[in-house]
DNA sequence: ATGAAAGCGCTAACAG
DNA sequence: CTGTTAGCGCTTTCAT
């Protein structure tokens, strides 16, 4: 029970193991990196070896010499609002896509959240740290003019966000204005005249949702306000209640800006004893798993999240890989349920 | 607006930046390292070359140099419901709440997501890249035993999952099967006689969930039958509506494995025409944000998350220290709200 | 097909 | 207080 694994000598290091093999630490590397100038009884000597001390080459090292580390960095931005849960479970989902997609193509993740007032250095840091080969910065938050500053001198990097006329940074996100106009197209479909947009216009996926519900409202002749709120769920809530409290009656149709703050929404709504979609319909964002719990379940603007995490460490590679991208544009698209 | 900065030498190495302060290598890095033994002017002149060429030493050589990274790995081993979706929020969650506690405490995060069973050397090749310092096991999946076994060689690691009498490894978690019990005490005192649990008992986390159900149930005499269901949210949708077509009325009272699993019950609940808490009793784990929306709201065991990643990163760095570490355990807490 | 040797960028003795 | 020097573990010419 004590001595299972038999490793009579230490082998910590390419040298050790060029030692028990009787060959130079360079044909070690040359085996163990699977080059072809190797001799194959050579080869499997060694990698007999590697495996039976549990031998991994340190990527550190590795990494230092052919100046390039394996890893991709992944960073999300924390705007004003520190901690802004709700569109975690959106990116965070996201970041699962990423891991396993990065994984699958033999790169490690290196997370960060950063907060950009308390840091305002933070992209330079850690594209500067010399610990990653590229960066995905997961949401422009209020960061957009330092992403494109940073996007000048350094290419492998691609952004999760909103596209804008003329940028220069590449990014892959959902066309946000155009699922604005599917929703409050929706909205005055199934009868709404006056249209509230729910949610905070300060970051700029938000603000295009609400350009894109403008046009459709002006088009189509029917009013839309908006009803500025938080995003992190706790203070939403009551801000969703004051809003429906100030405007009661006045309202027959509301796209909030994400499923989550929709699903607060459905709440606030039934403790005034308000119906939906009879006296109020009601379209979220997202399409996350929550939107097919609610009661009634919730009509949403669906992004495709994996798409999204695929599409980014794509145009990555190809960046890594020295060539110029576009940026990528997804479609949103209407999930219709039952709340309009 | 050609030349915003003007870095007319490049300066990438600290070999560079020695050079033009007109000090030595040596003396730039103690500059830029913070030691004290370095005379102010000279220190100060340092930071500005540095800062003004936006310098920042590499992490890698300097990692490589000292044997250790500021890195640790954060790694989630995916059982063999390889897309479970389901304890991802919570998971997530947690991961988010690491990320910056380990930021707090200078370490970066470095994410791994694992399919053990297509690579059962998940943990050693993690913990022997090189690139990190220590680990995080991110729930302990069907690998206890991988995991025990690498305890036993290797120090600076600490797993969120479920405690077992004697075991060598250092755990963090909830004590489930505590609050199994207080979650079946619950449903009873409610009126439920006849329990179900709802889950996967396969994981020792739900396992000892139900346990405790058992326990309670047991004292308590009433009866209690398992409902096992996938954790992915879609297959567990159509799960657990069969469950409750073959036990029609038969069961007055569920323990949802998590609140997602529950969320998900209150549905197919509805479908069936059966009222909450008044035909059945529902009782949920986690206290995710979710639990606080559902109609009704559901009553459930709360997990504190934040302490828990708190825990974790404590224990870690104590391990890192060289210390010896207990494991932690922490204490549910029910969290009652309508749904039982 | 393999060995020897130089060095990636940084830090830590060891001298001064 | 600062310069010099010797590597950390690995990869890659350049020889042979």
């Amino acid at each position: 029970m004590s001595d299972t694994k038999p490793s009579r000598t230490v082998v910590r290091t390419i040298t050790d193991l060029a030692r028990i093999a009787g060959v130079s630490p360079g044909t070690v590397s040359r085996a163990l990196a699977g080059k072809s100038l190797v001799n194959t009884k050579t080869r499997e000597k060694i990698e007999a070896i590697a495996r039976e001390h549990g031998f991994r080459p340190n990527q550190m090292a590795s990494g230092l010499r052919r100046q390039k580390t394996g890893v991709i960095g992944v960073v999300i931005p924390l705007g004003h609002d520190t901690r802004q849960q709700i569109s975690d479970t959106f990116f965070m989902t996201l970041l699962g896509f990423l891991a396993d997609e990065l994984t699958a193509h033999g790169y490690d993740l290196m997370l960060r959240r950063v907060v950009p007032d308390e840091d305002a250095d933070w992209l330079d840091r850690f594209i500067g740290s010399g610990m990653i080969d590229g960066v995905i910065v997961i949401g422009q938050s209020d960061q957009f003019e330092r992403i494109e500053d940073v996007a000048d001198g350094y290419n492998p990097m691609v952004v999760w966000g909103n596209h804008n006329e003329g940028q220069r940074h590449c990014v892959v996100g959902t066309d946000n204005r155009l699922g604005g106009r599917l929703a409050a197209e929706r909205l005055i479909a199934t009868g709404a005249r006056h249209l509230a947009f729910l949610g905070d216009t300060g970051p700029m996926e938000f603000a295009a949702r609400f350009a894109g519900a403008q046009d459709a409202a002006r088009r189509l002749g029917v009013s839309l306000i908006a009803l500025p709120t938080h995003l992190s769920p706790d203070r939403a809530g009551e801000e969703i209640a004051r809003h429906l409290a100030a405007h009661a009656g006045a309202i027959d149709g509301i796209f909030a800006a994400t499923d989550t703050l929709a699903s607060l929404c459905l709440t606030a709504l039934r403790e005034r004893g308000l119906a939906v979609p009879d006296d109020v319909r009601l379209v979220g964002f997202d399409d996350l798993p929550i939107a097919r719990q609610t009661v009634p379940p919730l009509t949403t603007i669906r992004q495709d999240i994996a798409a999204g995490a695929r599409g980014l460490v794509q145009l990555l590679l190809r960046r890594l890989a020295g060539e110029e991208t576009e940026s990528l544009i997804l479609p949103p698209q209407l999930m219709i349920r039952q709340s309009a």
